[in-house]
RNA sequence: UCCCCGGUAGCUCAAUCGGUAGAGCACCUGGCUGUUAACCAGGGGGUUGGGGGUUCGAGACCCUCCCGGGGAGCCA
């Protein structure tokens, strides 16, 4: 076969031109002696006109052939047509089959015919090619590129930080326990307290990377591996670090609004909800936060932690994602610096997305003082031993410093307005689940 | 670990008071020279998750086990 290998996605500047695409056959529909093959390529589908008088008749019995997600190289013409989906078609003058496909497991999407998750996860693999998958991983790309992006601009260095470790980094959930050599080591859960060191060393710096819970959650806010950012600054202050977020998030928001238009709405995104995102955020303070809630008729005490309900129920008073600041330090991690106004406060914040996705940014200011430090280890009841390095940090020209978390698949969740986490990431690890 | 919902054709779901298991999609056969989730006509396809019980009779009611889902706890 002859003609210039093109992508499908570039397509538009071909027109008139004899070219040849390499894809998959997504959906076929005839009538009679014109026939419509539908193709994906990975960068976007085509429809694919077969003509019987225009064709060799081997050619055009190759149809019957033609079976979902039938691996193909393609002939034609490419032309304008205001029929085709996509105002571009190809007039096919050739077609060879490269991998046959018998019964692909997922069906033609239909509204009223989605499989059932537990029909389609074990087969991960082969769901990734669907239209809905397609478009969240396109999606995920650019949320990933945008983190990158934003850093850079504004000055961060990458700092990766280790995956196994030698103990926990907050103490609270359940890790991954691995053997190094005879030692116990854990999966990581954050790369925060690497991150403190790295930013006395680069000034802002940030990590990404995947981070692991081996909680036994079932819902569809919980991974049991997901991929978090997370940034920190020398000499920031829990303001800094609310108003960096809130710029952060609007960037990703924004870069996705630009770029991914067309993903969004194969997923029926309402963008309407996220093209008002941007800064400021609205901020109110814990203490206000449980007033809200109280107001609602929600039975809380001042001292609890937000359960989902209370942070859907605080979110929906607000048109944006917003900032919850001061918690009680009680129900915060050891690490987290007192609020010099009200000890019992943590200097700390997260961020709640709207339309109930729930917690998007975990972070706060860090404690500085040696001395602090040391007796939280102490109410805590955390081994000083482990933590040496960390505490010489406030040993070696320690600074005030502030730093978040962002999960990555929650915020996808969110933006592109699907329910559950595990389809933001392309191989989620569920609970008892880790096939494929 | 606990609570709730569910399991019927390959997939999504029906089945009235307990009375002969059905539809759409997929698949197969035929038709159609512009289809848009194509359409039209026909066809094959079922130990109703397993076991036990009640009953003249159970997909449905009872007991029990298994599997799936999402919620609590915990968290991004």
């Amino acid at each position: 076969m002859k003609g210039r290998i093109v992508y499908i996605e570039e397509l538009k500047k071909h027109v008139g031109e004899e070219v040849e695409i390499r894809g998959w056959v997504y959906n076929k529909r005839s009538s009679g002696k014109v026939r419509f093959v539908i193709i994906r390529d990975g960068t976007g589908f085509l429809q694919c006109v077969m003509v019987k008088s225009n064709l060799a008749d081997e050619v055009f019995e190759l149809y019957d052939e033609l079976s979902l997600e039938t691996s193909v190289i393609v002939k034609g013409k490419a032309r304008e047509d205001r029929r085709a989906p996509g105002g571009v078609e190809l007039e096919l003058q050739d077609l060879k089959i490269m991998g046959k496909s018998v019964n692909f497991p997922i069906p033609k999407v239909r509204e009223d015919n989605i499989p059932d998750v537990g029909v389609l996860l074990p087969i991960r693999h082969l769901w990734l090619r669907t239209r809905k998958q397609w478009a969240l991983m396109r999606i995920r790309h650019t949320v990933e590129k945008a983190i990158h992006d934003f850093f850079d601009k504004n000055g961060f260095i990458r700092i990766d930080a280790p995956i196994l470790t030698p103990s926990a980094c907050e103490g609270t959930t359940t890790l991954f326990e691995t053997d190094y050599f005879g030692e116990k080591a854990y999966l990581t859960q954050s790369g925060q307290l690497y991150m403190e060191a790295a930013c006395m060393a680069h000034g802002r710096v940030y990590c990404f990377g995947p981070t692991f819970r081996a909680e036994k959650s079932k819902t569809r806010r919980h991974l049991m591996e997901f991929w978090m950012v997370e940034p920190e600054i020398a000499y920031a202050e829990l303001p800094d670090i609310m108003e960096n977020a809130e710029r952060f998030v609007s960037y990703i928001v924004e870069r996705v609004l630009e770029e991914r238009k067309e993903e969004l709405k194969t997923l029926e995104r309402d963008i309407s909800k996220l093209e008002h995102v941007s800064p400021p955020f609205p901020k109110i303070s814990y203490t206000e936060a449980v007033e809200i809630l109280k107001k609602k008729g929600f039975k809380f005490e001042w001292g609890e932690d937000f359960g989902g309900d209370e942070e859907t129920a605080i979110s929906e008073e607000f048109d944006k994602p917003v900032i919850v600041h001061r918690y009680p330090a009680k129900i915060k991690a050891f690490y987290m610096k007192r609020d010099p106004q009200n000890p019992e406060l943590a200097l700390c914040m997260d961020m709640l997305a709207p339309e109930g996705y729930g917690e998007i940014i975990g972070g706060g200011q860090r404690e500085d003082s040696l001395e602090e430090l040391e007796k939280r280890f102490d109410e805590y009841d955390l081994p000083k031993e482990a933590y040496e390095w960390y505490l010489d940090l406030r040993r070696y020209g320690t600074v005030p410093h502030a730093g978040y978390g962002l999960g990555i698949e929650r915020t996808i969740a969110w933006i592109s307005g699907i329910k559950h986490v595990r389809e933001a990431i392309p191989f989620p690890r569920l609970l008892e689940k880790i096939y494929p």
